[in-house]
RNA sequence: GCAGCCUUAGCUCAGUUGGUUAGAGCACCAGAUUGUGGAUCUGGGGGUCCCCCGUUCGAGCCGGGGAGGCUGUACCA
């Protein structure tokens, strides 16, 4: 093949391999939160990459940008498929498909699993991550809302995180729509406005209180000086938005418009919001969980597109340093809340569940960084030289007596010479390597050379030193090589 | 999508006012050591200077266009 049509390695943009320190790392990591969730009675299950498009919900493709957000294609039949974009549209078809009994009600389900977005990329930002989901599907109860909050706040502490370095936050989205409604902001016309406010008060955290200000009005200037257009609220309005935002009184925010706020108090919406939030906060306190793990917060805006009720985001506190010194805030490693009207697109019949999701690769990058991730060391195998061609058959026995005894062990699989082999061996990280040549042979022993106490002698000892006197290795009766290797690993 | 910055060896980067054969560190390979990895020394292989077009006697360097990357912002179920 000439070298223009050769294709390039590289990985697609947005995705990523990932190695054996990562993956044993992400197991352990994916055990520790699955045993908490079986703990609190949830049952696994495990679904397909791929959906219908149109049981995923509102990304059907349009002739102009049939990948638009999610990657989508069509079936020999012309039918569009979709890979997934979270776990939650996937499991309200779940449901929707099995109501005929074969589900308790309520459906407690946790599952973990790759999702895919069509979206840029960027640090820490992939296009295909891990999301590990728990559901209860079938109850309309606050205590099932409750239950998540704490569910997700044990696992952040049955994973390293200590109490204080994360926040489970609460709002709920009927305090938002009451809002909305107080402001005149209703109906069909105004859908594009309404995520204008909402996205602006999801934005406090990363603009504050005065670039809130500016996106619920005009708009803002950002320093590349991109300019995000405004809701183009009035004053007033925006003194309603910021009292509910920030939840205190005005004369705290800065404001020069002093507003009444009983026109909030007034909202059915608005009451019916926080009196499920009260009932969360009281489940939650008796079971003996503070604000200081899980908290009324009104800037928690979350998925504009099917949440009804109480959302959650899990924010961690933490910061630390990353590979280039600078700090680094993590934000949210999961999020969830309340959608009862995602299985009734398929059933019509209403059927509310709540559930949260987390982050997988984020948290564990997290984790990684706060230097929390139980990166499981796993021992390298012990290798076995090859020293005579003729002799592999021997070679492969001692392999096979060092397995059947439970360590890890593999003979050497290349055809080089000893010196490649013992480079080999140092790169894999070997502890230990098997030595049989015939001299060995002759006198029905074996070699055992340890990589790791040679690697330390060989800091202060010279060339010479080392390579004559072989100070890192025993030789063995062939008979005690597992004992002697037991030994050695010790 | 919009804006700013960037692109030279596998990696991190130098490269003068435009001037002969484009460099360094790390990594890699070999030898010093015919049966011994990692330190050290010696040597070696590696380049479409992102691509195309233009200016020029001459372009890594200047101009135009394009691609890719980074950062911010928008979108994010």
């Amino acid at each position: 093949m000439s070298k223009e049509l050769r294709p390039k390695a590289r990985v697609a943009k947005g995705f990523r391999d990932v190695g054996p320190d990562e993956i044993r790392g992400l197991r352990s990591m994916l055990a520790t939160i699955q045993q908490v969730y079986e703990g609190y009675g949830f049952e696994p299950v495990e679904q397909p990459f791929i959906e219908y498009t149109d049981a995923l919900g509102k990304f059907l493709p349009d002739q102009e940008r049939p990948n638009a957000g999610v990657f989508s294609f069509q079936d020999e039949d012309g039918q569009w498929l979709s890979l997934r974009y979270d776990l939650t549209a996937p499991l309200a078809r779940y449901v929707a498909e099995n109501t005929q009994g074969q589900l308790p009600t309520p459906y407690r389900s946790y599952r973990n699993g790759w999702v895919f977005r069509n979206e840029k990329p960027g640090p820490g930002r992939f296009r295909q991550f891990m999301q590990f989901d728990a559901d209860t599907v079938g109850s309309a109860s606050p205590a099932a809302d409750a239950e998540v909050c704490m569910m997700a706040a044990d696992t952040m502490e049955a994973l390293g995180i200590a109490r204080g370095q994360y926040v489970m936050k609460v709002n709920n989205r009927k305090i938002l729509d009451g809002l909305l409604q107080v402001l005149g902001i209703e109906g069909e016309e105004s859908a594009g406005r309404k995520l204008t406010v909402l996205r602006a008060m999801d934005k406090l955290d990363k603009f504050g209180a005065y670039g809130v200000r500016l996106l619920l009005g005009k708009g803002r200037k950002d320093e590349s000086g991109d300019f995000t257009k405004g809701a183009d609220l009035n004053d007033v309005q925006i003194e309603h938005v910021m009292a509910v935002l920030l939840n205190q009184p005005y004369a705290q925010t800065g404001s020069q418009h002093a507003v009444d706020t009983s026109v909030l108090e007034s909202n059915a919406l608005y009451r019916e919001g926080f009196a499920e939030l009260d009932q969360i906060n009281a489940l939650v306190t008796a079971a003996g969980y503070g604000p200081d793990r899980i908290r009324i917060d009104p800037s928690i805006v979350r998925g504009l597109e099917y949440y009804t009720g109480p959302v959650f985001e899990c924010e961690l506190l933490i910061e630390a340093k990353d590979e280039d010194g600078r700090t680094v805030r993590f934000g949210s490693v999961g999020g969830g809340g309340r959608y009862d009207d995602l299985v009734a697109r398929f059933t019509g019949q209403k059927v509310p569940a709540t559930g949260f999701s987390i982050g997988v690769s984020r948290l564990y990058s997290a984790l990684k960084l706060v230097g929390q991730a139980k990166e499981a060391n796993v021992l390298a195998p012990v290798v076995v030289l090859v020293m005579d061609k003729e002799r592999q058959v021997d070679y492969w026995r001692m392999v096979m007596t060092l397995r059947a005894a439970g360590i890890r062990a593999e003979m050497y699989m290349g055809t080089a010479g000893m010196k490649a082999q013992m480079k080999y061996a140092d790169k894999r990280g070997s502890p230990l390597v098997i030595i049989q040549g015939s001299d060995e042979k002759a006198r029905g022993e074996v070699q055992i050379k340890d990589l790791r106490l040679g690697s330390e002698l060989a800091e202060n000892a010279s060339r010479e030193e080392y390579a004559s006197q072989r100070l890192a290795q025993q030789s063995v009766p062939e008979a005690e090589l597992v004992a002697a290797v037991k030994k050695a690993l010790a």
